[in-house]
DNA sequence: TTGACAAATGAACGTTGTTCATTATACTTA
DNA sequence: TAAGTATAATGAACAACGTTCATTTGTCAA
């Protein structure tokens, strides 16, 4: 904060002004950087079929996380402002992704997903190599590229699964023996 | 530190005749939580097919994270130590990993997938997963237990798809990535 | 010139992690 | 026991941090 002032050439105390703390502040700064990362993601051409659509997103994504690695952590990473109360309202660019993966279901190149559920692993997916390129730069990589593709392409393999191996309270063949307690 | 040294009813200054700073005293302590990690991931059962071994030991991963977030944050969220110019020496638990989906590739479970980009991969699906339920708890998440068991599925599903989906470069044939084997 | 309101200030506070001259402790040797 | 020495522990002091608030500065209408 005090450095800030000094590039803004106010006192440290007139930041106070404009915002109640430095999570306020933070929060208003990256939240104009996602306003870019929205119009990205919409910007993003549609051509192909829905799911090369929703790809390319997804790659908008990661590359704007990558390109932007201490607005991603402000937005991500760090404890979220502590909004007390009022219920958590998730980021547009993630309801972007939703409206990605229902085009891919309403033209019938996913199958009946549960949106919520699938929109939620999609993202755990994509946050998940973003955040650790970002912390972790000096981790033995592969090429960067070829991973962000192979990422993409697990993800949207993986959800496009066909109905029989997910489960309704049911046996979808693996894993409730060890784990559970 | 400070409250440290109270509770240890010492004086702050004599932590640092056992660590150099904060960040190695915090590194000293998680390298013991893991050191448990690893344990239980070596403990799990080699019940079914690699495969399921291998989901068995994602799910054991995210659940470690969650019952540790403040460890698992040091190990994989804040900055690691400042390694200065030594090799990053990639974390045992991570090797684990890799040995279980090399089991998998050898007993043609799995395609003959590249091990090194496989598992960088699976590693940031369940680090999504892990990273975001522990610093956004308040997001409006589906059943967690649904939530971890489609993650590790897609996660699985997807690795497993046929080389013919995997490329260099440009154009994915995502044909229909639901294809069934 | 005055009065009133808003904007900006910067000294001061409490809390951090960290350092270091000083003191206490334990152990060896005469 | 007494003296000497290496080691361990101390806690006052420091710099940097986010934050507050009594005070000053600036602006403009009356």
């Amino acid at each position: 904060m005090r450095k800030l002032a000094a590039g803004l050439e106010c006192s440290p105390g007139t930041l106070y002004l404009y915002f109640r703390d430095k999570d306020e502040l933070l929060h208003a700064v990256v939240e104009e950087s996602f306003a870019e990362l929205l119009k990205t993601l919409r910007a993003v051409p549609n051509e192909g079929d829905p799911i090369r659509h929703l790809k390319t997103k997804l790659r908008a994504y990661i590359e704007f996380g990558l390109r932007n690695p201490n607005h991603y952590k402000c937005a991500f990473v760090l404890p979220s402002e502590s909004n007390g109360d009022r219920p958590y309202r998730p980021h547009p660019a993630f309801e972007e992704l939703v409206q990605g993966l229902r085009a891919c279901v309403e033209s019938g190149l996913l199958p009946e997903v549960n949106l919520e559920t699938t929109s939620q692993v999609v993202w755990s997916c994509i946050h998940g190599l973003t955040a650790l390129l970002i912390a972790r730069p000096a981790f033995p990589w592969v090429l960067k590229d070829r991973l962000i593709d192979e990422l993409i392409e697990t993800a949207t393999v993986g959800i496009a699964r066909p109905a029989a191996t997910r489960e309704e309270g049911g046996d979808h063949g693996h894993s409730r023996a060890g784990a559970r307690k």
